[in-house]
DNA sequence: TTAAGCTGTGTTAGCGTTAGCAACTAACAA
DNA sequence: TTGTTAGTTGCTAACGCTAACACAGCTTAA
């Protein structure tokens, strides 16, 4: 367990060869005889060498660390998706290094690549929201820092982007509520400035409207993505003399203000009124009734960020750096929705 | 934005020094001359300078690099603790690897041990569950390796440790429950191989010895800390033949099992049952009824974490290293315990 | 046969720091 | 004056690795 420190040094001799070599068997170049080769692996294997990242990176003006910047009030995502990029870097020798910033910073460009210099990252993935922000990227291609965007979305150029299909999940959502029988549907939507929200508005909308059903205009407001604007748009929906039997929400968080609203007036969920969130997280199986919702494959997305941004950062693979990386959500159908013939 | 990069060469021809003079600047040595230091740092400050973080590391084999080990379900509680070293050691210059790991693992140790060899680290904090494990700590200390744990307790000794006086928080639970003149009162507790599970049950459970109430022992039962082992407890408590008017469970997971249960029941919550909790996670606020619980101030924990184990590593101020870090928990009260009048 | 091309391998100069050792300076005592 | 000392400062060898360059040995084409 506590041997010495073995060098790259240590194997050469030990193999018989010159450290060059080593150097070469550890980063697989092909240029190496099949037989030294073995030999060489043969020897890592028996001392258990692994190489000093240091040294390799100083010599290379690499670091094989990776950065996570993100401004999600969302600690299950992030959870979720430090694990997902964890799982696929770490077997390719990389670790991942958190940064949490604010997005909003008039500073964050700054921030985010000193932060990338400091420590000589190789790059880094951005999550929402602070992967919206354009002049962020604009910021890292002019400093040629590798990384690679998790956004809402299926349609830009897919270099640097992971893409959730929001649109097409909230298009399901307007289906499913729609077969429900339900008539006056409503919709609160996230921060309009939020590509996410656009795209969830968008898809449920332009559904319903296709559907011949298109959305009352009194029935669609805006909230802040928080629990509290939540209670209050739900409590404002709820009030309205046509008040509305199904109530789709931008998020999890707003849709347990909803239910937390209309209990509070009194109003029997699902009976009464179908409330639907978009994330699934924690909360949505917690809370009662339980929360029908769409849950995006949060895990898949970081993967392929991980491969994506390492294939960019090792050069090799191009079909991996342009791959278009489209992700899937789905809905999870709980309780807190039910057809609106019971009322 | 973009410039060239600028190396401890750059600077000490610019302020017309040797690079060992820069060098013991940049360290802080304190045998540089006053007129020579301030020249020094004028031109660093004026070339935005930053020593180059690998090149250091190979030299004194630092990384400054700090790992954060957990094998924990709350990702509420890993994001928050993130946050709160990351605030103390980003502006020592360090920066946070992130290490998701199964505590119970055989292979735990050399996972661990693996990845600070891998990455040169400077130090890791421990959480729980994984800095309960002695043999982890006892190989760490074979290697060397700073580290430092956090756990619920209170008296060990100190040096490595950042402790939660859980067994204070249970205790003033037992008197909060008391004071509403619960008389048949419940428990669920973790798994009892916890130490946190141990310290929370006998610190509620002494206490209400003490105070002339003891827990009945069909009234004690132990949980998984997960929501669907909260719903089966609290299913077998609250169809006892005499049933308990209040339940503390062990975390809020289980609590909003117990609540899930009530509500299939058809009991009332708080008017026919009291239920409370322990972690103050997002559940215990958006449940419905809120949960009364128990918050630990985790940033707290996570900034004296961050500063012993800096403190530990840098070797100076040896009374940070001692310091003996205990953070008190406190009730959070909402609406899920009442008075047991009403009934 | 010879030139040219490939392969596989070794030699070695960095990469940007730290830190051991030596050396310079000025001041002061002898 | 000379030696001693304390306070500063410089020179330079690591740290462990990569990669440009060189070169030997062998194949192939002319």
């Amino acid at each position: 367990m506590n041997q010495e420190k073995i060098t790259i040094n240590d194997i050469a001799r030990l193999a018989g060869v010159s450290k060059r070599t080593v150097s070469r068997v550890i980063n697989q170049s092909p240029k190496v005889g099949e037989q030294t080769k073995i030999k060489v692996e043969k020897i890592i294997e028996q001392y258990n060498y692994v190489p000093d990242k240091q040294a390799r990176g100083l010599a290379s003006s690499r670091s094989y660390l990776l950065g996570l910047v993100y401004d999600n009030p969302d600690a299950l995502y992030i959870d979720d998706i430090q694990r997902g990029i964890l799982e696929f870097c770490s077997q390719k020798g990389y670790e991942l290094v958190v940064h949490p910033c604010r997005y909003k910073s008039p500073d964050l460009n700054n921030n985010v690549v000193n932060f990338v210099r400091r420590s000589k990252l190789d790059g880094i993935v951005l999550l929402p929201p602070a992967s919206e922000v354009d002049s962020l990227a604009d910021v890292l291609d002019q400093n040629s820092i590798p990384y690679v965007r998790l956004v809402s979305g299926f349609s830009e150029a897919s270099e640097n982007f992971v893409m959730s299909n929001d649109r097409h999940a909230a298009a399901e959502m307007a289906k499913y509520i729609t077969s429900l029988n339900h008539q006056k549907i409503a919709m609160i939507t996230g921060p309009l400035n939020y590509r996410s929200s656009r795209e969830r508005f968008e898809g449920f909308s332009n559904t319903m409207q296709e559907m011949g059903q298109p959305l009352a205009a009194d029935l669609v407001v805006e909230g802040t993505n928080q629990y509290e604007s939540g209670i209050e748009q739900g409590r404002h929906l709820l009030t309205l003399e046509n008040r509305p039997t199904a109530i789709f929400a931008n998020n999890d968080e707003m849709a347990s203000g909803v239910i937390k609203a209309a209990h509070d007036l009194g109003i029997k969920i699902p009976d009464e009124l179908s409330v639907c969130g978009f994330d699934d997280n924690l909360l949505a199986s917690r809370i009662i009734p339980a929360l029908t919702t769409i849950k995006r494959p949060v895990r898949e997305m970081a993967k392929f960020a991980a491969n994506k941004l390492i294939a960019k950062i090792e050069g090799g693979n191009p079909q991996a750096i342009s791959q278009n990386c489209v992700v899937h959500p789905e809905i999870v159908i709980r309780e807190s929705a039910g057809s609106a013939n019971k009322v």
